[in-house]
DNA sequence: ACGCAATTGTAGATTATTTACAATAATTGT
DNA sequence: ACAATTATTGTAAATAATCTACAATTGCGT
């Protein structure tokens, strides 16, 4: 552990954000998305969260990520299903993104 | 909303790092501490978390990056005096990154 | 008005966390 | 060896947060 600065603390926190997982009361709170919404996007299949069964959900990078793209085109005015589309695109480039890096992270 | 890719998409997520709270069970999964440690750390006062009385504790970012390092010497024989030192002079450097990279993004 | 999409409300059951008191290891100094 | 300190863990009872499922409501286009 060196104690002078570096773009390893975190310009490239990876490890970190792939690590990341969050309740559903927290990913409210982040993205100012309430709960019921993000349970019936849920439903609807649009988000996705890791609920075995008897436990409670958790959200990760993505979907969280996901959620707060979902939220700005939906108050804009989109119908859920544009919005749905138009944010699964952006997301492969993000996956892309995540995937170049973890790559990088990896060498 | 672009639909290429674009460095913003998430090389530097601050916005979302800076948003970011976490409940102790999930901060527990990330960092591999148990929650019973965690509090135990939280006692002492080495770590913190923003626990309004009445409800659950939330860890923002800085603090669960704390808890990484922390585990990371105690694994290794520290004492917690002497991680909690050691680690309280990297968290500097941490945040001096962090807001050095949040005056960035304001502009 | 009608139909559909999107959202919200809520009750009762379940899961997770909290606090507080206590017990157990491990290490260090005398 | 023994006492003292540090670090950790165990647990019970209360509280907070989440779960599911059924239902109601709102808003918008036809």
């Amino acid at each position: 552990m060196e104690n002078k600065p570096s773009k390893e603390d975190l310009a490239f926190d990876f490890d970190f954000l792939d690590k990341l997982i969050v309740g559903i009361g927290e990913v409210s709170d982040i993205t100012g998305v309430p709960t019921r919404k993000i349970r019936y996007w849920e439903d609807k299949g649009i988000i996705h969260s890791s609920s075995e069964s008897g436990k409670n959900r958790r959200f990760d990078y993505k979907n969280i990520k996901k959620i707060l793209l979902l939220k700005e085109l939906v108050d804009e005015g989109y119908t859920l299903e544009a919005a749905s589309e138009k944010v699964s695109k952006r997301m492969e480039m993000i996956n892309k993104a995540l995937a170049s890096l973890k790559k990088k992270a990896d060498e």
